[in-house]
DNA sequence: AAGTGAGGTTTATTACAATAAACTTATCGA
DNA sequence: TCGATAAGTTTATTGTAATAAACCTCACTT
């Protein structure tokens, strides 16, 4: 597996931590009951296996987190540009705009960000 | 299921056909096992589960698609911005450029493209 | 010392993605 | 008319994501 890949559940579950660290395992699980409708089983079985696979740590506990949200949304962000439009950026965001219009704003926005990016 | 929900599998088998067709069904069995490796009834289940699903069509051993590639593209994208990125794009671009540079020309095709859907 | 709650683990269950073996039926050329 | 080939279908197998029931152990309280 990929270090970073995070399936769809497991996604949702990582944002809790990372929206809330550090967070008491046992407030974890109140947290997941009533987010993601889980029983406390469920939380620490997908716990267990995001701290095996170095995600996630468990330490007296208290939970927090290795990766960081952005490092697991660059990769889930590369991984569909990679999968979908054959690694090429140009590609995916004429997708996604599609018919889409943008506003004045947001197309400046966008645009600072790719100059940020252009050296 | 959504509509063009596609899986892995399903992805690249779907485009070795929007590459291809119209593309006789006995001509995509050689196809798939020389690009994904699969046997003949591998890619007849799953030809038949894709067109089950409306996305494409067999008729007279004459494949086709009747979902286009960037719709599924517009989808794949969509998702994981949604998903991961809380429907922002901004964000989502912020993440795959991470420490990445872009060229000057890449970076002009980008804002082309975004001058292109802004009204 | 017995009950209770925190903080887990062990073991299942269910659903379904991915892949394919084995079988079927029809056509067509030798 | 028989064997090959095309064009499928039926039925399995395997792996694993998602979810949870049932159990355990320890510390603290009554």
């Amino acid at each position: 597996m990929e270090p970073y890949k995070l399936f769809d559940a497991e996604y949702k579950f990582a944002c809790l931590i990372w929206d809330n660290e550090p967070i008491n395992s046992t407030d974890l699980v109140k947290l997941s009951q009533t987010k993601l409708g889980w029983k406390k089983s469920t939380t620490y079985t997908v716990l267990r296996k995001l701290c095996e696979r170095g995600i996630l740590k468990n330490e007296q506990a208290m939970v927090t987190a290795i990766i960081k949200k952005t490092d697991a949304q660059k990769y889930e962000s590369q991984t569909v540009v990679e999968k979908a439009f054959n690694g090429s950026l140009p590609q995916f965001l004429t997708a996604f705009l599609g018919e889409k219009k943008l506003s004045e704003e947001e197309a400046e926005e966008l645009k600072r960000i790719i100059e940020e990016a252009t050296r």
